[in-house]
DNA sequence: TGTACATCAGTGAACGCGCGTTCACTGATGTAC
DNA sequence: TGTACATCAGTGAACGCGCGTTCACTGATGTAC
């Protein structure tokens, strides 16, 4: 976070930064809370400003959420082409490094996780969600045809995509909501990946 | 359903069935409004009946939706059982069944589902809860066990049963957030079930 | 450099709302005799 | 069969609460001259 965080003490009547440090008030509350505890107010009590003063930066409530979920968005995107590029192109490494961006993510940031599947699609008005959405996904979907050697993706490649988008999906919301230690089942995470990673990638 | 629903006209003061009306009403909320949004001044509207009225029946609201919780475990288990029973132990066709019915329940009551996952993590308190989920868990774990021709449960079966649990969960959720649509997928279920049990189940 | 003025970010108070829960109550029901 | 009484399910009003949003305002800032 290189953002310039001075909730409590102000130095002016003016702010500067007032809309970033809601935002990031918002992504914290959300984290601590979850997506559906969220209030304007208690992140007006955090930045330290009254509850009219987000209405300057924001239409309302929904909007500021939207934000917190877009740069979450990019917080995924950014790790997962980060932790690909060590690896070599048309490699497995390359698809287990992004299942485990993902399941990372929502392992560290499971509230805004949550967000940004519970909460995008009330809100379809939002191109650039659905635009990032998207664009993850079809990253995963190269990924798997430089697996079979291919700059093209075909139709195989977005099936064995989707297999691999909600195998790490559902790994990871079972994870966060606690599931797997119910069951008393303890996952060697890089050894699941790769092996889900194998399976899916072979032929059939 | 065959609860006597009597909601409207009620032919006394006292009622007869208020708490499983109740319950009812709140499935019926959690349904269509999700669970994060369902009230219990709501489904008393919904029963006919004072906001006071439930407190007779229930420590709290809590106490409510956990026993529409219960229900709808009870109810994904018994067509767990129904669905599998016609196929022939030890073959594909009857984890292909679980799976299923998992995606099916997913997609029939998304509230529900919901609830089973996002508020069970909070309630650690109910064993009755837990129990249930842990079973549905064996059962698939047994059906594995099966495939590979063995009545006892290893380790490898557990490894495969999560794998399947996690990928069925997955599609569940991207399905019920709408996910699939906007990414422009359409998936023949029944196919990709197969699919996936088959590598699955496949030795590595 | 100094003054007048437009801009606009943040204030503080207020609004109406629905919520979960509690309270003393009331009226129906079932049982004991 | 009839009456007295305990039980208890449901009532209606009230509570305190936090919420999202609006309003007229105020004070700081930047610009024109």
């Amino acid at each position: 976070m290189n953002i310039a965080t001075k909730a409590t003490k102000r130095d002016s009547y003016h702010h500067g930064n007032l809309r970033t440090q809601l935002i990031e008030a918002a992504r914290v509350l959300v984290e601590k809370k979850g997506p559906e505890q969220f209030s304007v107010s208690e992140a007006c009590r955090v930045a330290g400003v009254s509850t009219a003063a987000p209405y300057k930066h924001f239409k309302n409530k929904e909007e500021m959420l939207q934000e917190v979920c877009l740069l979450g968005m990019q917080r995924q995107r950014a790790q997962m082409i980060e932790e690909v590029a060590p690896h070599a192109p048309g490699t497995l490494d390359r698809i287990v490094a992004l299942g485990r961006v993902y399941v990372r993510f929502a392992q560290e940031e499971p509230g805004v996780f949550r967000l940004m599947f519970g909460f995008a699609n009330e809100n379809d008005d939002c191109e650039a969600l659905e635009e990032l959405g998207q664009g993850t996904f079809k990253l995963v979907q190269q990924e798997v045809a430089w697996c079979r050697g291919s700059d093209e993706i075909n139709e195989q490649d977005v099936q064995r995509a989707f297999l691999l988008w909600s195998f790490v999906h559902g790994l990871s919301f079972l994870r966060i909501d606690g599931k797997l230690s119910k069951v008393d089942l303890s996952v060697d995470l890089e050894a699941t990946l790769t092996d889900v990673a194998q399976r899916v990638l072979t032929d059939g």
